[in-house]
DNA sequence: CTTGCAACATACCATGCGGTCGGTTATTAT
DNA sequence: ATAATAACCGACCGCATGGTATGTTGCAAG
């Protein structure tokens, strides 16, 4: 990687922390050129605009790293206790900042969704793509689970609690609530079965 | 009401429907004071800040509003069917408003929750409340429920999954999601009968 | 009638923001 | 060697923000 990717690369990821800690819009510029120690020409020399900066963020942090995350929760025998196993390594290898600052994809959605339309599309299309990813798995065992299942239901279900549930953890700001919620999620999982 | 008391509500009926549409942060004084035709030393003199305004939004405004709403849907002979009616009726009289811009609660403790330490323990009481209220309620039907159920632990899991829900409808800027995860929702609940 | 305070109005301030622009250094192709 | 361009610097700009200080109006008690 030649200088100029890895400036770019550092200012992602410093990018991506602040996002994470402090929302899209309440991440300042001046913050981002300090921790990268770069300047302003720098930056816009990247990168064309905040939002374009967000986006980068999105597309090239965010978005395969969660991803990546849930194919290899998925990619087991079992994908209904791939996920069960998933959930429980998140309630125990939950870091601090994560309990506090929750889920960037689900951070970002909440704050960029309704204001603005790139944001909206891109959370939109990562969501469509990973509740392919759930539900491709859960057809895979589909002779062992219950008749009658709307798969695609099912997983929009399973993903909207999960986001409800760090929503929780985060106002409550310990891990026990969250753990409650994913216990019965997994609960839930299981008796998707027959 | 007197005048004072009048403009006081105007503020705060104003602030929240900013509030709720443009979240905490984003939302400005002078468009507040524009809504309201008042200047700034009317607010200044109702209100000693701008964060001691969106505490006042959240005491008076959302949390009865909310409390008052999920009340009266567990004030009825049977409770899980309050709910599932409740939830069901969400979806069909959700304004537009509603859909984008989500629930201003679950709003309020996703940007504010992890940033003010006011607004976090505000929050947290309220979810403590609301939770209290629905196994207040399932308790009262206990007989008709399955055996080993965690009352509070499938509360926090529906609110939970609700929050989820209106987060979901956020990005994808239409009811269908939420109504399919509503569906799956008010499957669960039943399924707590025995 | 006047005194006093509540209920506003208005002008102003410091600050931080995203963004621009002319200039400079380093690298690469010819 | 030189020309061209990528990579970067840093001063500056306009703007909107939350907040303050001073001034004004109107009502209500004494």
């Amino acid at each position: 990687m030649n200088d100029a990717e890895q400036t770019r690369q550092n200012i992602l990821t410093a990018a991506a922390d602040e996002i994470h800690q402090h929302g899209f819009k309440a991440t300042s510029l001046s913050v981002i050129l300090n921790r990268c120690e770069i300047s302003k020409g720098a930056l816009y020399h990247h990168f064309t605009s905040k939002i374009e900066l967000g986006y980068a963020v999105f597309e090239e942090i965010y978005t395969p790293m969660f991803l990546d995350l849930w194919q290899s929760a998925l990619s087991v025998e079992d994908p209904v206790e791939g996920l069960c196993t998933f959930f429980t390594s998140m309630t125990e290898q939950m870091s601090c900042s994560e309990v506090v600052c929750g889920c960037p994809l689900n951070n970002l959605c909440e704050e960029m969704a309704n204001v603005d339309e790139g944001f909206r599309l891109r959370i939109l299309s990562m969501q469509e793509q990973l509740n392919q990813l759930i539900v491709d798995a859960l057809e895979q065992i589909n002779d062992d689970l219950r008749d009658g299942l709307a798969l695609s239901q099912v997983s929009y279900f399973i993903v909207a609690t999960l986001n409800g549930a760090t929503t929780l953890s985060k106002s409550s700001r310990n891990k026990e609530l969250f753990q409650q919620v994913i216990a019965e999620l997994c609960l839930y999982i299981r008796a998707l079965k027959k």
